[in-house]
DNA sequence: CAAGAGGCCTGTTAGC
DNA sequence: TGCTAACAGGCCTCTT
């Protein structure tokens, strides 16, 4: 389930893998994982493109091409593997880009949940995807301040906001529970009544996770790994998720599963009462 | 407008 | 034991 440091993760291999390579043609054997433009347009404009750079922002891995971008979002279980020629295609092969050095970067998804589209550089930043993004979850680009007024203005439990990814972009589910955790927060907490003690908690919770979780390889969950070596080690770093029956690190209360959002959503409720001061 | 429900998918797991 | 039903999950679209 690549959350941002997953798919940052993923962006890091495959630059090392195929920038400089050119896509010869492109074959689409699941025609729902092209969002836009049409499956025709898609491989007409790309082959003959050199990938010049990867690139990310929040979940969306970003294909720099010499004149257009590929916007891809694994979603769940994407993934990408390089293969060189005659190598057998596994089940779930839905896409596959043909390469100049006659090796195939081939698109993987057990669910075909994912999503791809191509766009023109000049159009990038106002895509639909993109353009209501919030801010990456770093020290230099998320505020305090963003936060104050997006809880202010909104009933929704705190969990819904952490996973809105135009509140600030790239947490999942996973790492929503964990940042919640770490900032003392119900999860079931309504935006507008979280006080700014709250808040700056949850700004510092979600730019430590994250930074740490990008820097340990995010988290592999059900063994999947892929071709890069992209196994992240935060899973042994989970303090919630998937822990339901267990005793809290901190208080060794047991840690309770509800629903919030439709979302599986794990969390201690000793420690995360409702915000404590 | 905001917010909730449904749909997309299939492998895994819970329950009978 | 063998089967079915529920579940997981991010995001888009539709409905309220």
């Amino acid at each position: 389930m690549p959350e941002l440091p997953e798919v940052e993760n993923v962006r890091n291999g495959l630059k090392q893998l195929i920038t400089g390579k050119t896509i010869t043609s492109v074959r689409v054997l699941w025609t729902n994982i092209i969002k836009d433009p049409s499956v025709t347009e898609f491989k007409q404009k790309i082959a003959g493109q050199k990938i010049e750079d990867i690139h990310r922002r929040g979940k969306f891995l970003l294909f720099i091409l010499s004149d257009d971008v590929v916007i891809s979002h694994l979603r769940m279980e994407g993934k990408y593997r390089l293969e060189g020629p005659g190598v057998p295609l596994s089940k779930h092969t839905h896409v596959i880009f043909e390469l100049d050095t006659k090796e195939e970067l081939r698109y993987l998804d057990v669910r075909k949940f994912g999503k791809m589209s191509l766009v023109e550089k000049e159009k990038l930043s106002s895509h639909p995807s993109l353009k209501d993004l919030g801010p990456e979850p770093t020290e230099e680009s998320l505020e305090t301040a963003h936060l104050v007024e997006a809880f202010k203005k909104t009933g929704r439990p705190v969990k819904a906001c952490l996973l809105d990814q135009k509140i600030v972009a790239g947490i999942g589910n996973i790492y929503a529970d964990e940042i919640l955790y770490d900032a003392y927060v119900h999860p079931e907490k309504k935006g507008n009544e979280l006080n700014s003690k709250e808040i700056k908690r949850l700004r510092d919770s979600i730019v430590s996770i994250m930074n740490k979780a990008v820097e340990m390889g995010g988290t592999t969950i059900r063994t999947y790994a892929n071709a890069f070596g992209a196994q992240g080690s935060f899973q042994s770093h989970l303090r919630v998720y998937g822990k339901t029956g267990e005793s809290c690190h901190r208080c060794h209360h047991t840690i309770q599963k509800i629903k919030v959002a439709q979302r599986g959503t794990h969390f201690c409720p000793e420690c995360q009462k409702s915000g404590r001061g």
